[in-house]
DNA sequence: ATCAATTGCGTTATGCTATAACGTGTGCGA
DNA sequence: TCGCACACGTTATAGCATAACGCAATTGAT
């Protein structure tokens, strides 16, 4: 899916998240954005749908929570399966692919005939700097 | 962490747990414990708390529920990283381990010097007999 | 035996996350 | 012009999780 021009709340939504230093929660993104307009959840809830299908936000499930991808400009659709590092002392996310863990996976669902539709995969724990 | 004899309340939610087909919500359990005097979710998610302690329940967070663990009388906790085939159509999860995935996702937090505290892979999709 | 600390438990209240359901307006092709 | 798709706004509701209080039983020193 390529993302096609924003519409004014997905640009909103994006906007907040791209300038945020770590992930958000949808009601933050809504106090964040109540001075341009917005007053109810599913504002927020119906930009990030189309943002996530774009691909150009991903969801954390672990903590609920919406990161803006890394990749600026590309499909990170394309990339394989997206894993994350989250710091819980500071909520940097680093987001990362690898192709080697994808394959195993991949062959793991094929051998069980068990067709993978959403992979996540995220590690949540202490960044260099907070481990320290 | 080994698993002490389980008091009361978290033997009745493992208990629910084991006989389940598939993964449940805290506020299912709650109804299904209410005729064994369950009034509120705090009696739950206190008994789930030690549950996932002792690993013998995980919890999915891309569905915010929980399932017990597949290795009845085993330490989960010494197989490495748990992953997870969540069918979306029956509900049917399958836990695995693959040390080789392991590997890859250590390597690359030792690279970026990240502290790996707790790992979530869930693979969220059609099992063989609902993708038939 | 006594005291203090720990742990489990019950209850009430609250907060956070997500979606249902309804209606409006706008743009665009048949 | 009609019908449809889509974005949007609003209200209400559903679903998930924890805070804060108090009580009782257990344990383990002193
Ligand atoms: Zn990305
Ligand atoms: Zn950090
Ligand atoms: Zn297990
Ligand atoms: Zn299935």
């Amino acid at each position: 899916m390529n993302a096609p021009p924003l519409t004014k709340n997905q640009a909103l939504v994006f906007d907040v998240l791209e300038k945020a230093e770590g992930p958000l929660s949808a009601y933050t993104i809504l106090d964040k954005l109540r001075d341009h307009g917005f007053r109810a959840p599913l504002q927020v809830y119906r930009a990030l749908e189309k943002l996530l299908e774009y691909g150009v936000v991903h969801r954390l499930e672990s903590i609920n929570s919406f990161v803006a991808c890394a990749h600026p400009g590309e499909n990170c659709h394309s990339h394989g399966i997206v894993a994350f590092a989250i710091c819980e002392s500071c909520g940097q996310v680093m987001e990362f692919h690898d192709h080697e863990v994808d394959h195993r996976l991949m062959d793991w669902t094929r051998g069980k005939k068990f067709k993978a539709e959403k992979t996540t995969i995220e590690i949540r724990g202490l960044c260099e700097a907070c481990a320290a």
